[in-house]
DNA sequence: AATTAGCACTCAAAGAAAAAGAGTGCTAAC
DNA sequence: GTTAGCACTCTTTTTCTTTGAGTGCTAATT
């Protein structure tokens, strides 16, 4: 072992880190002699330059020009997060924040997420993301139909995760006491238990076509019923804290944006199961798509499957070492929220 | 009259106006020469210059610096905009498109007057604020305990506006059925009716109060069923197209986020029922706050009272003389159509 | 009396040149 | 293997100059 030729020694691997590290906080590209300033690294500027040389040539550190210090490159970035940092411990405070976050007494799962999604917005000047729980596990309790005026109804769709929606229709008749009942009887006993991530289009049109005599005063109702289980699967994935990147001027605004419009989409290839509890993407990273920019997302589970996820979304010079921690503590924390409720009361 | 001396004759009108027109183009100070090749202005540089002067004195211009042309100050975009700019017509096809938008059948008021704000936000390229019409002309027209899981329940509130919400609680036990019955009747009784804007904390207060031994168990509903009032009122206001101002370097940033973040506060102040029918706002005027920019808000009537109204809000170089009948335009069509409404169909 | 040509003057913006400075790579000594 | 020393590179900053748009005033013109 000690016989191989070790292109990256522990030297290096520090300098590195140093490097990555006085980045993240300046901003600036760093040079050998800040380096060799540090108190845990004892050589010269000279020795650390020609490490620095060494490391660039393996593709970690990049100089904007000749006469500049360096800075990491994409792998530069991916070698310290994966090896090199030294995670910080959260302070106690913050501990205490989070957990307060947390401990509000909040209806549903989603809510619980989002509030973390908030805090952790709140606590890392960055934006943060969430993929919602309740469209994995949610099924459909309860279809209503309620009427409001001369040829209004309001449909109403209430999950299994406690979560409601409802979507005002105008009809070209009034309804009959009869047709309403019908309507929620039907309801009641093709759509209870159905999961939310099946009811599409195709469900829809084969109730509609076996629903005989009712089938033209009540298809458009059950069109309604069809946009609000396709409204729960939309509204899976929000941002938080969008306004703590529109101000830096790092981070290209119209990318970002078209992020933010696109999030359902993006924000989908980043929870791929293949990959690990936790992920920071960047670069190229899954078709991501703002420069400069890197996103840190942790998965939710509960049962043992991945039900959601809590990521955040900030500059490339994220203080990761400070962040992952944070993200890491909320959603373990989460996990064992909703799968300690789910024992105890059953309503996530 | 002709006997009077004029300090403001035709000439120096139009010359402030032909500035103003061109600012609001380029965002470049005006020359005199610029001024003088405009084909119906038939005086030298020279005569313009003076007059120019003139109208520094009088405060309706400013030059940046000596050696620049002049802007236009507040006092100057106010003349124009009260009495210089001639009002263009609206084309064809923005006819077609602002009527597409709000043929749409939508079903409630609200949801009109929302949809306007995103066509008007789309077409002049700035944000839109709206506030809705639902919280001072609806009424209570259900209210709704839902049983959902153990202990949860989802309340919900209908309006006579068509207008719908819902709320998950958390009781600390479960509901008899008859507490539940007794809780429907309850509301139906004392709440069915009542105005949104009405429906306070004292109200809720009383109706606790009154309701002898179910007090214990169903006050924190009847707290739910106050937060949703509340919702009702908080939602009045809403903004669309903001990020047509953020990309905008000319705003600033910080002070639009503020502006969007207390836009509730701000733009009642901006509603007083002292103006006119359509006002446009900027500098100092009711503790308006965005530098740089102006808001144009016009008000939507029914049965001749302001219900609502709908406001583009833009930089200071606004095409007003374009947009304010845009605006006009709007707010008269969904006057006209929802004042139609309430003849026919009562459901707005 | 109003308008205009002419001209000196001002000042921001753009450009050019010079100086400063941070950091490197290499060589030779330790 | 490490380090001091030094020439070299290239950006950044500063300073100075030039350019040009636009003005205000004066005197001539209509």
């Amino acid at each position: 072992m000690s016989g191989v030729i070790e292109l990256l020694d522990e030297r290096k691997r520090r300098i590195l880190a140093a490097i990555v590290d006085s980045y993240i906080v300046t901003g600036e590209p760093v040079g050998s002699k800040a380096i060799a300033s540090m108190p845990d690294i004892r050589v010269s500027p000279a020795t650390i330059r020609n490490d620095m040389a060494m490391l660039e040539q393996l593709g970690y550190l990049e100089q904007p020009h000749t006469s500049a210090g360096r800075i990491p490159t994409y792998a530069g970035y991916r070698l310290y997060i994966d090896e090199l940092m030294n995670a910080k411990t959260i302070s106690d405070e913050d501990k205490k924040l989070l957990d307060e976050c947390l401990d509000v007494e909040v209806p549903t799962a989603d809510a619980l997420i989002e509030s973390a999604s908030k805090a952790l917005a709140e606590l890392t000047h960055c934006a943060t993301v969430v993929k919602n729980v309740a469209p994995k596990f949610s099924v459909i309790t309860k279809v209503e139909v309620i009427p409001t005026g001369r040829r209004m109804y309001v449909l109403l769709m209430v999950t299994s995760s406690g979560n409601i929606k409802n979507k005002v229709c105008r009809l070209e008749f009034d309804l009959t006491n009869e047709q309403m009942e019908f309507f929620t009887k039907y309801m009641a006993e093709n759509l209870q238990g159905v999961s939310i991530d099946q009811l599409d289009e195709s469900v829809i049109e084969k109730l509609v076509a076996a629903m005989g005599t009712y089938m033209v005063t009540l298809a458009p109702l059950l069109q309604g019923v069809c946009e609000l289980a396709e409204g729960f699967r939309d509204h899976e994935i929000k941002v938080a804290g969008e306004k703590n990147l529109l101000a830096r001027q790092d981070i290209n605004t119209n990318q970002l944006m078209r992020f933010f419009e696109n999030k359902n989409e993006v924000v989908k290839n980043m929870l791929d199961d293949s990959f690990g509890d936790l992920q920071v993407l960047f670069g190229e990273d899954g078709g991501f798509v703002i420069e400069n920019s890197s996103v840190i997302v942790s998965k939710i589970k509960k049962g043992g499957k991945t039900a959601g996820s809590l990521g955040v979304i900030g500059p490339m010079r994220l203080d990761y070492a400070k962040i992952i921690p944070y993200i890491e503590y909320l959603t373990d924390r989460i996990t064992n929220l909703i799968s300690e409720d789910d024992d105890e009361d059953d309503i996530f």
